[in-house]
DNA sequence: TATGCAGACGCAAGTATTTGCATTAACCGG
DNA sequence: CCGGTTAATGCAAATACTTGCGTCTGCATA
């Protein structure tokens, strides 16, 4: 999964400038364990390069976004970004209680995308879906306790083909 | 369609305290022609009332949501609210060109949702659901003349069971 | 290798929205 | 009708993110 060479690859031939600014943020991002916060980002590149500024980090990331090479995701009211996998592009299902982000293979979105265009003309832009809601292991903890409303480890069998949590649950 | 009676009797039910801001929050959106911005509310709201304080229509505005009287839905990165009808829901599709807004049935989100429950056990706040995309009418636009990206007046010929425009377009 | 300039950066100010806190006032019981 | 409690308000400061602007620099060209 040599994405970090892809990403760069994409990046030189998107026909930006290639700034050491962009190099150090695109190498943290791709860093990263998971989808990271602006400011986690943002404190990793001012220790490399102290003159770093936080604009200029946010508008790194929204290039990378549109040139493809992250994907952004809205999590509890914050941006987070992850390495785009050019081979296995997916959405997320947010939980908004422990605020993990699932993958969510395109497939399921087909039917969904056929529906709007074709009835409305309405052309979905999927890159950038998601959606919120409660994960399995959120409702199975509130289930079990009603009053613990979030944040319990639950062990999860997390099925990485369609699926896979993102983050602590 | 008497949606205001039937608001304020719900909001009422709420158990939550009943103040002069919160009418007067609730007259203007239920006033307004469509969904409205924060800023209007508060303008309007100022102009009856002087001391009414921004945070305070902030406030009032997510707790009507919470208790269902209205809609929130986020247009071109700003909040905008509009009464909820009861008898018919609806979810929303945003076209990020012209930030029109259109009436989208539950009934096409069903499946995906039996999908989502389904597969993965995760619950969609459907509530609260948003599409992003390009509407029917700046895809046309775009697709006659491609240099102006936006903002042209087409003649609608919108079909008011399922889907309705709600801002110019 | 030197040069020009559009595009990128750093900084500071601006936007939309939220939150902490002291004061005020809805509304329940007497 | 009055008084106490507790939620709601107004104000100000904070948050997350964006933008305007003057300076600097990557990089295409000479």
């Amino acid at each position: 999964m040599p994405t970090y060479e892809q990403s760069l690859q994409a990046l030189r031939e998107s026909g930006h400038r290639m700034t050491p600014q962009r190099l150090l943020v695109l190498g943290i991002v791709a860093e990263g364990v998971s989808h990271m916060g602006v400011d986690e980002v943002y404190r990793q590149a001012r220790a490399a390069y102290p003159y770093m500024d936080l604009a200029t980090v946010y508008r790194t990331l929204r290039l990378f976004k549109q040139v493809g090479v992250v994907t952004e995701l809205d999590i509890g009211d914050r941006l987070h970004y992850e390495l785009t996998d050019p081979g296995e592009k997916h959405h997320h299902m947010v939980c908004r209680v422990c605020h993990g982000a699932f993958n969510l293979s395109p497939h399921y979105l087909e039917e969904f995308r056929n529906t709007l265009v074709g009835e409305f003309g309405f052309e979905p832009d999927l890159e950038h879906f998601t959606v919120s809601g409660d994960c399995v292991n959120c409702r199975a903890s509130r289930a079990k306790n009603p009053d613990a409303n979030g944040i319990e480890t639950v062990d999860s069998e997390t099925n990485d083909e369609d699926i896979s949590n993102q983050e602590g649950c």
